[in-house]
DNA sequence: TTTATACAAGACAACAAACATCTTATTTAT
DNA sequence: ATAAATAAGATGTTTGTTGTCTTGTATAAA
């Protein structure tokens, strides 16, 4: 009952094209550097992200990840099921037709209200919000991180990250 | 992000438990056959139930479980909870050392939102609430599956159950 | 007190999922 | 053309789930 480390991933990455803006381009490496994010790792998140319409990927040299839609319209919902597929929180949820007493179940009853509360919460929480705060991916320098000649001139970054949400 | 069977199974256990009440013995193959659990899987359940507390186990013949608390005195959220353990739902809230914004991240306290009223709301249901209504384990008959001398009498019983919660 | 019954305790195994890496191919800017 | 960058998917490692099995111990009843 935790969420995957792919997803964790997932969001960060999301967090970081949001602190950019939709619409620009970001390297993959940077990405996969300043959130901490496995490279080839994010490779696999990032076609997934894609296949769900929230990132572009551009291929070829100069190619990177690009936020297709504004964070106000991404929630942290989405991001984590496109990763791990729709929550049901458990099994009698999420196959109805294997339990015998469907809805009427007093048990049944408690998963379902858990379920929506948890879909809520996560549906209210956007991007463009989320990015305002304080968040543990620190990027406040971003935008020349993918500039011109700088392949490897990045060490000069704050220190390293711990492990985050 | 889903309930371990286990955890599915200890709850129908209970339930099967409160309905006959607290202090009344039940034999434990007649559990495992009334709620569809693999008879040695409930071995090692109970095991873990009579360390939280919530059971006890006789030995011996004419052994079995007994319900220890008042149903009225049994969550859903303690029930998980010992199977499982404690629920965090995300990486970032069960190991915060390892997360370097702590609470002053956004996505940080939108997974404390969701957990607490997860957990809230799965200790707002009691057993007590739980078996007064249409519950996916028939028990009606409980009481005379343990009877006298009907070791293996217990054929005449409802056409048996899929999988429930 | 012997016997059959029933659970304890934990080793073990099959399977699935999570997590990550690696290789080969393709795309694109220069 | 060449180098840079991602695609796609095969593969490998680790961890967790879901059980089963064996040996031992406790208890009731003949």
């Amino acid at each position: 009952m935790r969420l995957t480390r792919a997803a964790e991933y997932a969001i960060r990455c999301i967090i970081y094209l949001a602190k950019q803006g939709r619409g620009v381009l970001a390297n993959k490496n940077d990405i996969a550097e300043r959130a901490e994010i496995p490279p080839h790792f994010l490779a696999k998140i990032g076609q997934d992200l894609a296949k769900a319409g929230l990132i572009e990927i551009r291929q070829g040299a100069k190619g990177g990840f690009v936020l297709v839609k504004e964070p106000r319209d991404i929630t942290l919902l989405e991001v984590v099921e496109t990763m791990i597929g729709e929550i049901y929180l458990n099994d009698c949820v999420a196959r109805p037709s294997g339990c015998n007493a469907l809805s009427a179940c007093g048990v049944h009853q408690v998963w379902i209200r858990a379920r929506n509360q948890l879909r809520d919460t996560l549906r209210q929480a956007t991007f463009d919000k989320l990015i305002k705060k304080k968040i543990c991916i620190p990027v406040s320098d971003v935008k020349n991180l993918t500039g011109l000649n700088n392949t490897r001139g990045r060490d000069n970054s704050p220190e390293p990250v711990k492990n985050l949400p």
